[in-house]
DNA sequence: CGACTATGTGATTAAACAATCACATAGATA
DNA sequence: TATCTATGTGATTGTTTAATCACATAGTCG
């Protein structure tokens, strides 16, 4: 299974997929969705420790999700990819769709 | 933050895109891009543990990404919001632009 | 009924992740 | 030069997740 190409696809894949599954990271994707912002900005206007906001960029840089710019001091963020804020679309889709299931077996009971 | 409505909803968004964060779950949403397949065949598809492959699908049932067909001793799972399909290609993407990035990297060296 | 099959679940264990604090580094500025 | 600020990182700790085994349940068929 681990030498499945097949299978190598699906592990980076998830890796990148992983890289949004964290609240803090899908706010900072929608933070990023009209340009570059630089890390003490996202931290303040998220709300997170500076530190930890610095890790959960790392980690989406790491998975090529966000690419930098660094200017003197400041190091700018922005999405590398774009196509990652369809996700929220889908998932607020996949929640409503939830939502009305729950509705419907909680009315056939 | 935890009682800002933005910061719910990123929450909840980030539970349903949780549920497509791993190798084994992409694999099963490609499988299921051309319609239900029960559990077992899922399981021998991927070559996956049957107990492995139910919690799988429970957690993306919770999540609302499938659903479900009871037919006999079967349960057939198929998808709930298409949409996330769309997660396979994206995350693709990122990954060719992450090796772009990195062949630069090295040839600036 | 009794054996069989598909599915799901409790319990356990190992591994991965997230948050925090202290600290290091690099560039700006007095 | 001394200091300040933005960013990043090592170490630690608590939490969450994943895989596995054993077992339970429910429908099927002899």
């Amino acid at each position: 299974m681990s030498d499945d190409p097949k299978w190598q696809r699906y592990e980076m894949q998830a890796q990148v997929i992983t890289a949004l599954a964290h609240p803090i990271r899908l706010a900072i994707v929608d933070l990023l969705k009209d340009g570059e912002v630089c890390v003490c900005e996202i931290a303040d206007r998220i709300g997170v420790e500076r530190s930890n906001t610095s890790r959960h960029l790392a980690l989406m840089y790491k998975a090529g999700v966000v690419k930098t710019r660094k200017d003197g001091l400041q190091v700018f963020y922005s999405l590398q990819t774009p196509c990652v804020l369809n996700f929220l679309g889908c998932a607020t889709k996949t929640l409503e769709q939830n939502l009305k299931r729950q509705s419907k077996a909680l009315a056939s009971r």
